[in-house]
DNA sequence: ATATAGTGTGTAATTTTTACACTAAGTAAT
DNA sequence: ATTACTTAGTGTAAAAATTACACACTATAT
């Protein structure tokens, strides 16, 4: 019902939660909060909807003040908004989240000014979150593990250069399972969306392997039909 | 970021995508606009969240408010904020859907006083609708197609007890296509969450088919398992 | 030369999916 | 009671997809 507009106190915020990947671990970014309520606490970082921003300009506004990054695939993923998640008022908070990959050739630029800090910190080991940070992060976990399975996103947080087993070992993190070396090859190469380069992998001391790219312009042909993992 | 809390001039709201099922087609429920804008038109049915409502208890609510069905499945699924989305201010609504069987039996009762009517239509002939509700109602869709793949939602556009040949009806309109009797069958029995029942259908001048009920605990059992069209 | 570490590959068994058509059972009309 | 009608209910064979599984190759480092 939309024709009785009347002002409300009601808030409305961004929160995100950025999956990252440096090769090893997946890691998500939080801040440490310098003010109360939660002072000291570490939170997803979020903002407030500007009032003339599209709900995905303002996540996009927002990732980039915290990181600088922009381009970067987002998706909006739920609506929380208990009466009593933030202890001083209504604030309806809708999650998105993002895939990173943490190149230890760019930094991120610091962000706004509104945390202590900001910190990459693992999944396997995150502190108490503020709020119901921690439900949005769970939900934002749930949400990325099903979508892996249908969705080309991996992608996201590898360079644009990856081995196959650097691809293998994100499902692996993001589905939380082992997968069999030569079945994973075999069903992610029958996808068709893979190019395989002529180039090698640089700097390891064993067997470099073979680079692949992911193809957009051959994803983009086999669009409608479902990819299944 | 949630420290600040500024008062902003924002309206939340919450639209609902109702799909019932009245045996033969797939409705949803759609109130004519009583006031401008857009008075006159066809626009989904909703409402502005409740300073201490959760947002699922707003949507029930809102649901209860417009149709008198209490218990009904609701899942949101969508945020839509576009600033330009309503004539008249900043509005973010937040999409549900619910999937109601229409029985000849129980109407719904008459609804709240802001619109001139509201009436069930068939989604193959919809009328334009105010608003972007044409795109939030396209999203819908879309995510109940995805998702009667994998959830048991199908059974509640259904009554308690019902015909293998209903189910398959339900799959067939909400997917947009026609489906193999006999793999449909074989299908959904081997999911498990059938309780094939005594009891014969009534009132038919052929053969009666035999009744089946959605086994609950059946379901309870699977849960996390994955179930796949 | 040798040790080391990860790359890259094939096949057989099993399971799942698909395509496909007729008989059985009940009702209605005569 | 016969007949016509309508939907219920069932099986199988072929194809495709999934699973489980192990070893030789290649590049580097010493």
């Amino acid at each position: 019902m939309e024709q009785i507009l009347p002002h409300l106190d009601s808030v409305f915020s961004i929160d995100c939660v950025l999956f990252g990947f440096d090769g090893k671990e997946l890691k998500i970014l939080l801040i440490e909060r310098n003010e109360e309520p939660f002072k000291d606490w570490w939170a997803l970082p979020g903002n407030i909807v500007g009032a003339d921003e599209s709900l995905d300009q303002s996540a996009s506004r927002i990732l980039y003040e915290l990181t600088g990054l922009r381009g970067i695939y987002m998706e909006q993923y739920y609506a929380f908004g208990d009466p009593n998640r933030h202890p001083q008022g209504r604030v309806i908070t809708l999650a998105y989240y993002a895939l990173i990959r943490l190149g230890g050739d760019k930094e991120l630029r610091p962000i706004s000014t509104y945390a202590k800090r900001a910190n990459w910190l693992p999944i396997t080991d995150l502190p108490k979150l503020a709020f119901d940070h921690q439900k949005i992060y769970d939900k934002g976990l749930e949400k990325i593990k099903r979508r892996i399975k249908h969705q080309p996103i991996a992608f996201e947080l590898l360079p644009e250069k990856f081995t196959l087993t650097q691809l293998q070992h994100v499902y692996e993190l993001v589905l939380g399972k082992k997968l069999d070396k030569r079945n994973f090859r075999k069903k992610i190469v029958s996808f068709g969306v893979l190019k395989e380069l002529d180039e090698k992998q640089k700097g390891v001391s064993y067997r470099a392997a073979t680079l692949y790219r992911f193809d957009k312009r051959k994803y983009a042909k086999l669009f409608g039909k479902e990819i299944s993992f």
